[in-house]
DNA sequence: TTCATTTTGTACCGTTCAGTAGAAATAATT
DNA sequence: AATTATTTCTACTGAACGGTACAAAATGAA
């Protein structure tokens, strides 16, 4: 419905990459917002012509969220990949911090979050945007609490550790890092941020002594 | 500039009253967003006409931040008064967190805030709104400061007390609530977080022992 | 070769939006 | 009563915006 890649290779081929295409219009709407993102600049920036993008993504409305799935299977998928990849939690969550930090507020691309800075303000006109943040809430919770108990589980966390706890400061204290970077915060605070959130994430749960935090 | 009410009491009178205006022009900025909130709209719900509109308040732009100026003077003081005035600062903390969820959840007004969710989005379009956020950090944190050295001061406090490292964290904590208001997050959810934020803050500050806390 | 299919580029359309012209209305001042 | 200053209302304007018609171009299939 968004992505009409010539299916049976009929036709005139394309000139363009569709992601490449993406992750410009990406920038774009980050950095404008979705009003101000007006299609002759979209068109401008990626270097297609109105009817080239209109005809590969349908309207406006569909292009934005396009580019809020692929900033979701990019940029947002790789703090989660910080999170996971990570030893033990501690620099688990750590390296999730530090990576939301420069992706809010790193050097080559817009302040703040594509989807909390610019879809979130956008969820009462634009119906499909809406759909999107009615699932994501679930989702990510989802994710969160299965990584936390499997660490508990694993023992890299003590048995009492309040998974629910830790996730909603979790979730708070990136909440007011994204905001923040949108509000000019530069990285290194960020980046400060990032170590003092650890400890208080770590906190809420009831991981306060250095056994329960340094298991491994 | 914004505001010329008649300076000498010449002239046809006003059928309306600025700051009864403003405060419906609040609501549908808040609710809809800068630009998705029309001039026509706006005239619609103030029941004024466009020209009068544009005769007290000069461009959108100055109507705005005429909104913006008054929100500030009566939702956002509202919260910092509830800080001011409780005897003790953990009841303080307490009474701000708490004013601040029914601000930005409460009933009878659109969620989230009308600062940080409708107006930051615009700082890079609008000049005017761009100075507001110059200067508005500053202020908001000298108040904090004041306020939290002064408990010190008045030994309600412990004299270690960290203000800077609590400032930073109350801050954050306020801007999460913010934005999970504007998310969807009922009044009850955030009450609970006035809550646990306070805990936070108070720790966060270095005042971890009962002693430290109820000091009156 | 011819046909069907898809993309591309130019030029355009209808709508919506911020803002206003101009005249009537209403008051204080002289 | 005449004058000056201001607000109000109807109707309008010019610009910007999302979206598209149409024909040419480029490919695979028949």
């Amino acid at each position: 419905m968004v992505d009409k890649t010539n299916p049976r290779g009929r036709g005139r081929p394309r000139k363009f990459d569709a992601d490449v295409v993406l992750d410009e219009v990406i920038n774009a709407f980050w950095e404008l917002g979705y009003e101000a993102a007006d299609t002759e600049t979209l068109a401008k920036r990626t270097g297609l012509t109105k009817p080239s993008l209109y005809n590969a993504f349908g309207s406006k409305e569909d292009l934005f969220v396009a580019a809020i799935n692929r900033y979701r299977q990019t940029r947002s998928k790789s703090s989660f990949d910080a999170l996971m990849q990570a030893d033990t939690p501690q620099e688990g969550i750590r390296d999730y911090f530090l990576n939301l930090a420069e992706n809010v507020a790193g050097e080559g691309h817009p302040s703040g979050c594509l989807i909390m800075s610019v879809a979130l303000p956008t969820r009462d006109r634009l119906q499909k945007v809406a759909a999107i943040f009615d699932k994501m809430p679930k989702e990510s919770h989802a994710r969160l609490t299965e990584y936390f108990d499997g660490q508990i589980g694993l023992g890299n966390l003590p048995q009492g550790f309040k998974s629910a706890d830790a996730i909603a400061l979790f979730q708070d204290l990136g909440a007011a890092m994204i905001m923040q970077a949108r509000a000019g915060a530069p990285l290194e605070v960020l980046k400060n941020k990032a170590i003092r959130n650890t400890q208080l994430v770590m906190f809420e749960g009831g991981a306060r002594s250095e056994s329960d935090i340094s298991s491994r």
